[in-house]
DNA sequence: CGGCCCGTTTGATCTCGCTCAAGGGTTTGC
DNA sequence: GCAAACCCTTGAGCGAGATCAAACGGGCCG
């Protein structure tokens, strides 16, 4: 859109991670262009995922790990029985598939919510580069740990706030990621239903439209089913700070 | 104790991964006796830390990981306000100190349930070592991912289970690592307070205490205190597996 | 254009776990 | 050996969020 006119050039699929415009939130963040030029060689295909289609599933075997191109996926783990959690919602520049590492097996599903674009990245190339690359390796091992990191994060929203907060909590959380990429902070799009949401709050559907419902009263949110506008960041942060004594 | 006699030898703290009885569950899982040795030559210290008292906090600089020799630790992160949640209990062959590689500070505190002693692992040896060993590499990458599995398990209790499903998945969980260790599965000293347990799972420590007095009426376990005996492992494992409905 | 499906909102009621409170048991330290 | 913490148990009442139910709204397709 804005743009300089470019020449016009088909590269149909092969865009290598030296040139894509996640590089600075993705794997190569601060990598030389040797080492740029050496991951665009494992780098070597994407995939592309419709709305709804998974891009693994627990139980499928584990060769790759995947890195958000375009689009926006949630993972979720089942029980035995038939409960269903979202672990997480992931978009552009973010990584999917750690869970397979330590089995060999994938132990979530994760599923497009709109149809995604991801670089496919094989893991054992991975491995042989990160051993050649101590920048790749580093970078690699931070990644993960901030997952860890995320997820005792989720562990203490789910464990010690209640429902607004958590609410709060989630729509700074997206708010901060979308702006990471460039996009405005008071105004999004979700991606997800009210149940996909509720599942990763651990709340009902019910309890997370009454809270938007909620936060729309209080003059906070403008809600028009999923479109969002944040009217008072300083609100949502006081509840999440726990205001609520 | 069953060993035949060993010349009297003293080694007052150096005790290599190489001799060390839990090298099949901690870091150096699988590896051939050279692998060990170089393993060895980065494993240099241990410490000892008292009941009560911190391994690391968070804020603290990462500069190693550390391997649980003996005793038991908690975990546990806090928000801005005083909100603290228990995020993990560890014992002996579990690795601690994963959270603060992603950003050279710890994000939570590790915290000695008992009198314990841990190795330390120097983080960038650590992976130093881990770019020649490719067996090392591997081995550590599993131990991250499952670690990230094991966070999205907690997610998935606090965000869909009822109580009484939580303390049994709880007990089913130390029992099998406990049995894992060669501990009998039926027997288990609690080394954690019933409000630990309770931040863990979401629950407040009086609705710990009434679901232990619960299963204790319905003749699954038999509670004195912390000393804990499972009488019917089966019960527990059907309310984890949802016999709800 | 009309009808259907899906997601969302809102209301009424119920319930599980929280809160507040009291009492008892165990460990620790003097 | 006694006292003081600390931890655990149990009861009573309450409330946040779940459940059940109904109606609404937008998007899609015939």
């Amino acid at each position: 859109m804005q743009n300089a006119p470019h020449p016009i050039r088909l590269e149909p699929f092969k865009v290598a991670c030296s040139g894509c415009n996640l590089r600075e939130l993705c794997m190569p963040v601060g990598m030389s262009q040797e080492q740029l030029d050496r991951l665009d060689a494992i780098v070597a295909t994407r995939r592309t995922i419709a709305r709804g289609d998974s891009l693994f599933r627990a139980g499928d075997a584990f060769t790759s790990l995947y890195a958000v191109r375009t689009g926006f996926f949630k993972t979720c783990v089942a029980s035995e029985d038939g409960r269903d959690q979202v672990t997480g919602f992931h978009m552009a520049g973010e990584l999917l598939g750690l869970d397979g590492i330590g089995t060999d097996r994938h132990t979530c599903d994760s599923v497009a919510l709109e149809d995604s674009q991801v670089c496919v990245i094989g893991y054992h190339q991975l491995e042989d580069l990160s051993r050649e690359l101590s920048d790749l390796q580093r970078h690699f091992h931070r990644i993960m740990s901030r997952e860890i990191v995320r997820d005792h994060g989720v562990m203490l929203l789910l464990g010690s706030m209640r429902a607004e907060e958590r609410l709060a909590a989630f729509l700074l959380n997206l708010t901060q990621r979308l702006r990471t990429r460039g996009f405005s902070a008071s105004s999004l799009v979700l991606r997800m239903t009210r149940e996909e949401i509720g599942s990763y709050l651990g709340l009902k559907l019910e309890t997370v439209s009454r809270a938007f419902s909620k936060f729309q009263d209080d003059g906070v949110l403008e809600v028009k089913q999923r479109q969002i506008r944040v009217l008072d960041a300083d609100a949502l942060q006081a509840l999440v700070n726990g205001s609520h004594c």
